[in-house]
DNA sequence: CGTGAGCGG
């Protein structure tokens, strides 16, 4: 189960959000997006469990907590190809030049 | 590189 974490704060990273998600159930994996220019946090992440029960209990628990002082949000996260892509080809990188 | 929308590689 695919999980989307909004709204979280700046100072949580890769591994708290993990922290976050460990007791709930097996995370298989815990993705915080941070900015590629700045390199800092996004304030969200997403996190994937392994566990469907798991993760749903996760999000109901989790989902308008408090962490770091900030109010999270947690949903389940869309499909990655909703996103408009630039990249009509995998693994085919094209100049990115604007017309 | 702006730190506040909320969906990444």
């Amino acid at each position: 189960m695919n999980i989307y974490i909004a709204n979280l704060s700046f100072d949580v990273h890769d591994d708290d959000l993990r922290n976050i998600f460990a007791p709930y159930g097996e995370v298989t994996s815990a993705k915080v997006i941070t900015d590629k220019a700045t390199g800092r946090s996004r304030g969200f992440g997403f996190v994937e469990m392994a566990d469907e029960a798991a993760s749903t209990k996760a999000i109901a628990e989790l989902n308008g907590t408090t962490v770091e002082n900030r109010t999270i949000g947690v949903t389940v996260a869309k499909p990655k190809g909703d996103r408009p892509s630039r990249d009509f080809n995998s693994g085919k990188s094209y100049n990115e030049n604007r017309y």
